[in-house]
DNA sequence: GTTGCGTCCTGGACGC
DNA sequence: TGCGTCCAGGACGCAA
């Protein structure tokens, strides 16, 4: 979605805003006036850079998001989506709208770089393709937490961009069990980071993971969702060991594991 | 500071 | 056919 819009959006001023009432989204309007100087990503949040020293957050949530209209927009009009939960009218004409149907995304502006009020980019991990990322720093991140091994993964604490999806991914890559409590040795931890960047490495080249709502911005889907493994496919063998798949909730998200080869 | 869980939201699947 | 219920997802807030 970055690479996407990046080109799209830098250079661009923002010179009208609108946006659904609800808290998450009323902060897409404090940027008119503001020039995009760059677009930057930290796990799953998007940073848009402004010239006036201010930072567009946008997580996308769930089913947020992005739909670019190029130079037919009359400036400040309300969109017709009814899903459309802000939009921002530029300088040559075009207008970039956010969309997303369960409103689970969220906005913010904030002085760039102060992310006090989002805890989660907050204490974001490391990027999983970045040289920061290492087994030993995986490790290290795991053993100061008692929690679910799957639920330390979705807390961004370890390793930023890490969902459910790619959670039960990699774990299953891994041969780790999503419920273990107990610390890592060495081994199953480099294990999980490879798996860790091999998932998402994956997923990247086949432009993501469209179950439902996900599409890219011109609207095409993802094709990771033909490659995966575990997730969604609890009840069917393992295509490792053949033993059926099982499902549960663990800690609230939906998990799918192999009880015969994830130890 | 950490943990566990509820909440937000809505389309679609499913059962009756 | 229509209605009600449940599920999915990421992040945050709150009580313990």
């Amino acid at each position: 979605m970055r690479r996407q819009l990046a080109p799209l959006l830098v250079g661009r001023r923002v010179v009208a805003a609108g946006s659904h009432p609800a808290a998450n989204f009323v902060a897409a309007r404090g940027i008119v006036g503001a020039q995009f100087d760059g677009l930057g990503r930290r796990g799953k949040y998007l940073l848009g850079a402004c010239d006036d020293g201010r930072e567009l957050v946008i997580h996308l949530g769930m089913t947020g998001g992005f739909r670019l209209t190029p130079g037919v927009v009359h400036a400040g009009t309300e969109p017709a989506d009814r899903y459309v939960r802000a939009w921002w009218d530029l300088d040559d004409g075009s207008r970039l709208e956010f969309t997303d149907v369960r409103r689970f995304g969220r906005l913010a502006v904030v002085p760039a770089g102060r992310y006090e009020g989002l805890p989660t980019l907050a204490r974001m991990g490391p990027e999983p393709l970045e040289s920061g990322f290492t087994p030993e720093g995986l490790r290290a991140s795991l053993r100061s937490s008692d929690r679910h091994l799957k639920t330390v993964l979705l807390s961004q604490r370890p390793v930023a961009g890490v969902g459910n999806i790619y959670a039960d991914e990699a774990l299953w890559r891994a041969g780790l069990r999503p419920a273990r409590r107990s610390l890592l040795g060495p081994a199953s931890c480099a294990r999980l980071h490879r798996s860790i960047v091999e998932v998402l490495s994956e997923s990247l080249d086949r432009g993501g993971t469209t179950l439902r709502d996900y599409r890219t911005l011109d609207g095409s889907e993802g094709k990771n969702q033909f490659h995966l493994d575990c997730y969604g496919r609890g009840g069917r063998p393992c295509r490792r060991c053949g033993v059926a798949l099982r499902h549960r909730m663990l800690d609230g998200r939906s998990t799918t594991w192999c009880p015969g080869c994830q130890r």
